[in-house]
DNA sequence: GAAAGTTGACAGTGACTACTATGAACTTTA
DNA sequence: TAAAGTTCATAGTAGTCACTGTCAACTTTC
């Protein structure tokens, strides 16, 4: 499972990944900011990325320079990501969750206070990995629809 | 069902319907080469719009200048909707099928030769009108995953 | 204790998007 | 037969996006 590779190990400052990716600092807490990305942090609150975190930040690059799809149009395409489905939340669970009920926003950028997801770790959340490129998000949505 | 609906009777003619939404007609055509929109065609070639496109064609206008999604960023989005679950073509057809093996254009702006939905009108199939804003889309994803 | 991290704010820029306009040559509508 | 439709092409533009840079004030790392 890729959740548990080593590959998903906190290796890299901020300034380290910025360079294998080949963008500014800036840029990087910009894209956390705007839900595409979510770092480790180490209880100092510095950022620390894995070598998962920067092919997903490539990744995130290639899509908004090359492919031309704009942040809000990721965001919403991340939105789109069946996490009911994966985590397999019950319907009492799903009626009180906001991520569940909007459509903008993927659902670990929501609140998850009184949610069935209080207290998990998004960054290792199956939901939040099933993305690394566009086509990931139908792949998944292949598995879980017949 | 919306599908069979009076509203979605080709009324106006593109001029018509461009007044209605508020674009050039030019633009209406872009968006329909863009496979953002399939209008009604008389054997004359000439395009009829219905309530239902008129509908379509503002909820576009809406996601692209207010909501500030690209229209590539719609196309992925609309390259996201389950065909596969929604008609319900076998293991064999999807295997041969273009549009359930890529993710960047919706199903409707694939070749249909030799394929499970070959002789169907898209402009009515339930795929293409499971989009009329960007909820919808994943209102169609609760309806098929549990 | 210097380097690099943190947050927050403000400014600037090149490139691109979405849209409009126009012209040409032709067909259909009314 | 005039108006409005069709296709195709070229040009132009206002506005936005994604990104960078910099400054400030403060904390953590090495």
């Amino acid at each position: 499972m890729s959740t548990l590779d080593k590959s998903n190990t906190p290796l890299y400052t901020i300034s380290m990944a910025a360079k294998l990716v080949g963008i500014s600092v800036h840029t990087m807490r910009m894209y956390e900011n705007e839900g595409l990305i979510i770092p480790f942090k180490k209880e100092s609150k510095q950022r620390l990325y894995s070598e998962l975190d920067v092919e997903r930040l490539r990744c995130l690059r290639k899509v908004i320079n090359e492919e031309r799809i704009g942040i809000e149009g990721i965001r919403r395409l991340l939105a789109l990501i069946p996490c009911w489905g994966i985590i397999k939340c019950s319907l009492k669970d799903r009626k009180k969750c906001e991520a569940y009920n909007i459509a903008t926003k993927p659902c670990w950028m929501i609140n998850h206070k009184n949610n069935y997801c209080t207290g998990r770790d998004c960054r290792v959340c199956e939901v939040y990995q099933s993305f690394s490129n566009c086509e990931s998000i139908k792949n998944k949505l292949k598995e879980l629809i017949a």
